[in-house]
RNA sequence: GGCGACGUGGCCAAGUGGUAAGGCAGAGGCCUGCAAAGCCUUUACCCCCGGUUCGAAUCCGGGCGUCGCCUCCA
């Protein structure tokens, strides 16, 4: 399996630290606002990484932190009136209530920088004591980049050719424009924690390494966040973990290519930023799964909501092929010997499983892999209509599990495209109304409905037959004829 | 100014040396009582100019354009 590392600008075959294992860790968020649908690309894409590191027989252990304690929370804050751990709670399960509802599988582990002061100030006293860091009056404590010749190889930096560009911070504490801070010394009204330096907290840096570091040990396998993370954030975690422990923080650095609104990064300072949540109450999770996953996660990706709408068919392209699979096995009849047809699908199944492995292998290309799905889907399609009929039961129900099983591997869910639908209660009234049905079983109202249908046809009574069919659509549902009679499914 | 990425059909997007996957949209046909779902057919000067090669979207050089990072940022 390939892996592109962003340390070495190149894909490289992935080794795990301990064979069968992978210790893996993403930034997570500074939890002061709902995440826009950039932040949740980058979960996405590293929700699809995971699963399929799983797929592949992996022990996946993966940890994501939450920033509770930041200037942003604060000054969110005090703008509403409120603590800053009261905006935190707030955000914190505001973010983990829409990754749920994204699909986005719970980390096995998640850090809150509040509750992990500790081994910050351990990690701390550690550089300071091995001359990494320092102290100065105001009570902040810096890390010392000048200390560290290895500074900049992560994301390709020289600290003199930083200087020789833009602006630089105006501190005179610190020793280096680039120094950044481990510890902010509190001020009146702000969050602190008592420490061998005053009271303050842990700098945003200082987070992620400590935990990583409690938690995986270092170096972990696989360390990701969006592409922007990589300098300062990125770099500056390295470092610590290189200076305080002697061990790279990780093996491989995985950055996510940014969203962006016509042409522009999707930044809340730019205000040109969705949220999930917003996108969620209005589209399909998975139809935004699909979208985001038909680009390369390292590509930058375009959002509109025009494509969102052509997503949609997308997924219910997907549905509707499962769909169709299992009711087509569900009234075959038992299978006999299969026919050149029936295998000639068969091997198309296996086909796609592995064009979709070598899709995912080479850098989790997930285009790549939805493209061997709709292969598939397409083979499937075709083999439904030649075989008619005459269609065998046992690779019906294969291509279908495959289908789900793939898609799962990219977090798209297709378990529920069962012929299980639910149906809704008013098919009852409809069928009393148009059928002459007694009972209160919207299953049999379905298959009365139905039935008074088809009888409505083969007398080309078109009129009945149509408003049996209008009825049931205004209930949400579509009217499919196939070749081994009519079913329901719901439409969007 | 420094570092990096990218430029493929109407839209989106895979593809890193052997005459271009896939999705969406469009057109025509088939199936259907009409639909729905589905099937078939159909649309590419791979940004431009040079070079390397028997052969390049793919490698090299130059140009043009877009974006990201260099400051909190997924």
């Amino acid at each position: 399996m390939q892996i592109y590392n962003t340390q070495y600008h190149k894909k490289q075959e992935f080794v795990p630290v301990k064979e069968g294992k992978v210790r893996m860790y993403v930034c997570g968020p500074t939890v002061y606002d709902q995440i826009h649908i950039g932040n949740a690309r980058t979960f996405l894409s590293f929700d699809m990484i995971r699963r399929y590191l799983m797929f592949k027989g992996f022990e996946v252990t993966f940890a994501q932190n939450l920033t509770d304690v930041d200037d942003k929370i604060i000054d969110r804050a005090n703008e509403q009136g409120r603590t800053a751990a009261e905006v935190a709670e707030e955000y914190s399960q505001a973010f983990i209530e829409q990754m749920r509802r994204f699909g986005i599988l719970d980390p096995d582990i998640r850090p809150r920088a509040t509750r992990e002061i500790e081994a910050m100030m351990e990690m701390i006293e550690l550089l300071i004591e091995q001359g990494n860091a320092y102290t100065v009056p105001s009570g902040d404590v810096y890390f010392s980049v000048r200390s560290d010749s290895s500074y900049g190889v992560l994301s390709g930096r020289e600290l003199d050719q930083l200087r020789a560009g833009e602006r630089v911070e105006v501190n005179d504490e610190k020793r280096d424009p680039f120094d950044f801070a481990l510890w902010k010394a509190a001020k009146p009204g702000e969050p602190s924690w008592p420490s061998p330096w005053g009271d303050g907290r842990p700098g945003w840096h200082t987070e992620c390494c400590a935990m990583i570091h409690r938690y995986l040990g270092t170096p972990i396998d696989i360390h990701g966040g969006g592409s922007d993370l990589v300098f300062p954030h990125h770099e500056n975690e390295t470092a610590q973990a290189m200076c305080a422990w002697h061990t790279p923080l990780a093996n491989v650095w995985m950055h996510t290519g940014m969203l962006r609104v016509e042409g522009d990064k999707m930044s809340k300072s730019l205000g040109n930023f969705y949220t999930l949540k917003e996108v969620l109450d209005a589209y399909p999770a998975d139809a935004v799964r699909l979208l985001m996953l038909q680009t390369h996660y390292r590509a930058p990706l375009d959002f509109s909501f025009e494509r969102l709408d052509g997503t949609v068919g997308t997924l219910e392209r997907l549905m509707t092929c499962v769909k169709n699979l299992r009711w087509a096995a569900s009234s075959a009849a038992q299978d006999g010997i299969l026919t050149e047809l029936d295998r000639a699908f068969g091997a198309a199944v296996d086909a796609a499983r592995e064009e979709f492995v070598s899709a995912m292998d080479d850098d989790f290309n997930s285009a790549g892999g939805l493209a061997a799905v709709f292969g598939l889907v397409s083979a499937a399609n075709r083999y439904l209509a030649d075989a008619g009929e005459t269609v065998a039961m046992a690779p019906c129900l294969r291509a279908a599990d495959m289908l789900c099983e793939l898609c799962g591997v990219l977090g798209v869910n297709l378990t529920k495209a069962s012929s299980a639908d639910e149906l809704p209660a008013g098919i009852i009234d409809l069928a009393r109304e148009q059928a002459g049905y007694t009972g209160d079983s919207t299953s049999e109202a379905a298959e009365m409905l139905l039935a008074a249908r088809q009888a409505a046809r083969a007398e080309k009574n078109w009129g009945v037959a149509d408003a049996i069919r209008d009825g049931i659509a205004a209930l949400g549902l579509a009217v499919e004829d196939t070749a081994s009679g009519a079913r329901l499914r719901a439409k969007e």
